[in-house]
DNA sequence: CTTGGAATGTCAACAAGGCTGACATAAACT
DNA sequence: AGTTTATGTCAGCCTTGTTGACATTCCAAG
């Protein structure tokens, strides 16, 4: 076989041979651009002595108000034991709020706080900023292909929690 | 202001009407490939006892032999001191050498041994397979589009490194 | 030519946030 | 009631980021 020409597949005037030179592009670009996805968060939270880690719970509490911890874990996809770390800092910050489960009193439901809702509009809003700019770049059609490409990039059930969270 | 509605300008009749919820999607979309595309890697260098930052500079010294440690400090994005215990195990370990300049003797140029070169390939491998899945399930305009944003996404020093790979 | 500052790389110590292990409590199932 | 299972917490370790202190080399000004 051809060196440095693997994959088939013809994609009509765009080509859709993919010499691993354009697969370790991706690669790059995949690499450089999650550093400016998470630049502009990460300077705000340097700021409170939090970190990327408590971005991300605060961004899905948010998302899923009343999620219990054990939820947040299948989708932040780490152990309970560093996620309780984060929370435990968040919840004496006043920026979450934990509520003993009614109907089963083992889980803690997570709200954010009026506090903790402000510094997720903070972080949203800085993040967002910077990816509607770039999506403006692109264009419409671009924004569409990336969306496909990255949710092709998945594991099954990461795509099947990012579904979710989208109903 | 409309809530919930920001950003402006009209792609026809793909919407670039960037709701929140839509920039949101694409955030988590990120997020979660991202995880995606370290997946594979991260479960052979974890076997290893390497992580990530190992990865990152072997990928960037094969890209580019006889790099510099500043060189490679610039492209990583961390500090000469976190890539100096990297190198140092994996000089360690024999998978790259570092020869003192000979034009300046206070640079180090960096090489994969053949040991080296090995591990590069299993990884690359691995990563590009994923990526190669990716793009033939997306298609080549997705794979266009993929690209366009993500580079639109990095900061404009990132955006340099990136071409300069290319190049 | 020498001397002082800049560039480059190394060593040490610390912090954030992953991880596993041990354990308490509540629920569920014989 | 007693065992098993689910959930959450506490303690301690490892990787990899950080800053600070320092050695070596280069270069330019005196």
């Amino acid at each position: 076989m051809p060196e440095g020409r693997t994959g088939q597949g013809y994609g009509g005037e765009s080509l859709l041979f993919l010499t691993d030179e354009q697969l370790r592009q991706g690669i790059e670009a995949m690499f450089f651009a999650y550093r400016g996805f998470t630049a502009d968060p990460d300077r705000i939270l340097a700021e409170l002595a939090y970190g990327r880690a408590h971005h991300r719970a605060i961004h899905f509490i948010n998302r899923s108000p009343g999620t219990t911890v054990n939820n947040l874990l299948s989708i932040l996809g780490v152990t309970k034991q560093s996620l309780n770390r984060v929370l435990r800092t968040l919840i004496g910050d006043g920026l979450v709020i934990s509520k003993v489960g009614e109907l089963d009193k083992r889980e803690r439901h997570l709200f954010l706080t009026e506090q903790g809702q402000a510094l997720e509009a903070t972080l949203s809003d800085a993040q967002r900023a910077r990816m509607r700019a770039a999506y403006k770049d692109a264009g419409p059609e671009a924004v569409q292909g990336f969306k496909t490409v990255l949710e092709a990039m998945m594991d099954a059930d990461m795509r099947r929690a990012y579904a979710k969270l989208r109903d």
